[in-house]
RNA sequence: GCGCCCGUAGUUCAAUGGAUAGAAUAUCGGAUUCCGGUUCCGACGAUUGGGGUUCGACUCCCCACGGGCGUACCA
């Protein structure tokens, strides 16, 4: 039991005994205290005080008294207004430590065959272009989502699902088949999504000139856009497409399996990996089942045009086409097919999805659809919705060319992880292979931590240049720390430092500050879980090595001569540094033992 | 127009309805003969404005102002 419960059970039980009123001591949650008051733990008491008929301050040092006498675990107290601060029993904190060191995995609840089921959607790209700067806030949110919900005792499925049809994909098709001269990956000597990310911009150079030349003869912009005879060939060939033309399909098939090939490159270096893939040409055949069942059903109904609909006005919302005139899919469409086969395949309890926050409202009326259709999860479904991402020099816009390409970016974040690693001399007597490992670790750990480390539902302006410095709350820094605490633990144990009994220690100050710290992680760890937010875990991890300079500031470890009182620290060194790792894998963050 | 989200130090971010709103960075000043000077300490500096609810409001409600996103037979 933790020292939080310890205290909050006591205190239940004498609000109980003086003023009789039952208390759930679940609902007592106390709070570490503030630094310029005395005191580890505070309870506030301004809940009892109706009920005790006196003033804050006579509550707060009843309940006080009360724990003295009663909990062997307290000390003392203060009480400022209605703010009961408690001292712990300073040795009682040694043994907390030891508790916390001979915890396996921070007693995670072990990951079980009956665990709940929950599938997290993240990345989910076009085939018609590279990831950029957008998708890797969603990936790292997806992937770092994944690992703190496992270890809060989920069993998680992570999926994609490709975007791998539509109108954009034909116009890298087109585009490539047009001007093109037979071009590959491997003649170009380019990653597959760029080369097909370039004929996609190709095909819209040359679409806007057409329009400008049309617009000159005096068309409007519409009639444009309808006469254009590069646009009409591309609806042409997703015509083709769809009815399955094998000359169209071996081309797709063949310029898929290219930005595939360049998708699995980056995830790789971005550490992010998947259990099951859908490709929406796949599913959207199944989305229109799905609706034309529900039209059948009467849950939908169509225009004179032919057009499929459902009116969600009822529900305050507008009315939302499910099928165009000539019965095409649209995105909608594509989303219930994709969750008709998830849930045909898993047995779901809960499906979260990882998509920007542009796309509020059609998760606000794929959940309604969903749950109208008789999907009975469809209700429940979590649209984890995350902010964008804005560069110093303004907003990333695909048209002005101001797109923050990942793999680009992932390129300069380690390169700039070597310069500044050199110009401090850290990486003299490394081996070639060993410079190239730390400063990838670092290099990512610097973008991962950057972009984890905000709220995931705000707008978030991303500076490279801030993110790689190693002070301040960055990745390096922490990443730092921790290779300094190897430095000490390899050398404690170069020197034959035994760890000895240290339960008899009265731990000073800065230690208990430390070992408060440290016993906070699994409720950490619970809370990102609860609220779907890794930044908690990183200003936690941040908070711990602060926590942690001080103390390695004001307490020397390997010079000091009494072993038991070397040995509580030693072993707060190791903790720390296991629970530092800890937190970062959370992330999808490596941490080097010397950098 | 309508709907949703957001406005916190110069800047980038924190703050389950709780104490004097915390960090980082920048600027200025200081400590550390010592385990990695990439450390530590201090100063400066903020809740867009106006009402309301509450013992207590950055947080909840209303209004105004400012910004973002959506409202496609795009995805």
């Amino acid at each position: 039991m933790s020292i939080d419960d310890i205290i909050a059970q006591a205190v239940a039980k004498a609000v109980k005994e003086l003023y009789s009123v039952d208390v759930d001591a679940a609902s007592i949650q106390p709070q570490t205290t503030k630094k310029e008051f005395e005191g580890n733990l505070t309870i506030v008491v301004f809940p009892w005080v109706k009920a005790a008929r006196k003033s804050p301050e006579a509550v707060g040092t009843e309940i006080g008294e009360w724990l003295v006498e009663n909990e062997p675990a307290v000390d003392r107290f203060n009480v400022i207004k209605g703010f009961l601060n408690i001292v712990i029993e300073p040795s009682f904190w040694s043994s907390v430590l030891n508790h916390i060191a001979h915890t396996p995995n921070y007693g995670f609840k072990a990951v079980t065959d009956e665990s709940p089921l929950v599938m997290v959607e993240y990345s989910s790209p076009n085939t018609n272009k590279p990831l950029h700067l957008g998708h890797v806030r969603n990936n790292l949110l997806g992937f770092s989502l994944a690992e703190i919900l496992k270890a809060c005792g989920n069993r998680v499925i992570k999926t994609n699902i490709v975007n791998d049809r539509g109108i954009h994909i034909c116009k890298s098709m087109l585009a490539w088949k047009k001007w093109g001269n037979g071009a590959t990956p491997e003649s170009m000597g380019v990653k597959g999504d760029h080369l097909i990310g370039d004929f996609y911009v190709l095909f819209d150079k040359h679409y806007k000139a057409e329009l400008a030349e049309l617009q000159a003869k005096g068309m409007s912009e519409e009639e444009a856009a309808a006469a254009s005879p590069l646009m009409n060939e591309a609806r042409a060939m997703l015509r083709a497409w769809e009815s399955g033309d094998a000359e169209v399909r071996s081309l797709w098939q063949m310029m898929n399996e290219w930005v595939y090939a360049g998708f699995d490159e980056t995830y790789k270096r971005l550490g992010v990996d998947f259990d099951k893939i859908y490709y929406e040409s796949d599913t959207y055949l199944q989305g229109k089942e799905k609706v034309l069942e529900g039209l059948e059903a009467g849950k939908m109904y169509r225009r004179e045009d032919g057009s499929v609909w459902a009116d969600l006005t009822a529900e305050g919302l507008d009315h939302k086409l499910l099928l165009r005139s000539d019965g095409t899919s649209v995105y909608m469409t594509q989303d219930i097919g994709t969750a008709k086969m998830r849930y045909d395949d898993y047995p779901i309890d809960k499906m979260i999805y990882v998509v920007g926050n542009e796309q509020n409202y059609h998760f606000q009326v794929l959940s309604l659809l969903l749950d109208r259709l008789g999907f009975k999860w469809g209700k429940d479904l979590v649209h984890f919705s995350y902010g964008m991402v804005e560069l110093p020099q303004g907003k990333m816009k695909s048209r002005e060319g101001t797109v923050v390409d990942a793999d680009d970016l992932m390129n300069e974040m380690v390169t700039t992880a070597r310069e500044v690693s050199e110009e401090l001399g850290k990486l003299d007597g490394c081996t070639d292979e060993e410079i190239k490992q730390i400063t990838e670790m670092v290099g990512m750990g610097a973008l991962k931590y950057f972009l984890l480390k905000v709220d995931p539902r705000r707008n978030m302006m991303f500076n490279p240049k801030e993110s790689i410095d190693f002070n301040g709350n960055t990745g390096p820094f922490i990443q730092y720390t921790y290779a300094r605490i190897c430095s000490v633990l390899r050398k404690a144990e170069e020197a034959g430092m035994k760890i000895t009994d240290y339960l008899s220690v009265k731990p000073g100050e800065r230690e208990i500050a430390l070992i408060q710290r440290l016993a906070d992680f699994p409720s950490v760890v619970a809370e990102a879980g609860r609220n779907y937010s890794p930044a908690l875990i990183a200003n936690y991890a941040y908070e711990l090595v602060k926590e942690y300079n001080q103390f390695y500031h004001d307490c020397s470890i390997l010079r000091e001569n009494d072993e038991n009182v070397r040995s509580l620290r030693l072993t707060l060194s190791r903790v720390t540094a296991d629970t530092v790792r800890s937190a970062m894998s959370l992330l999808g963050i490596q941490v080097p033992e010397r950098m």
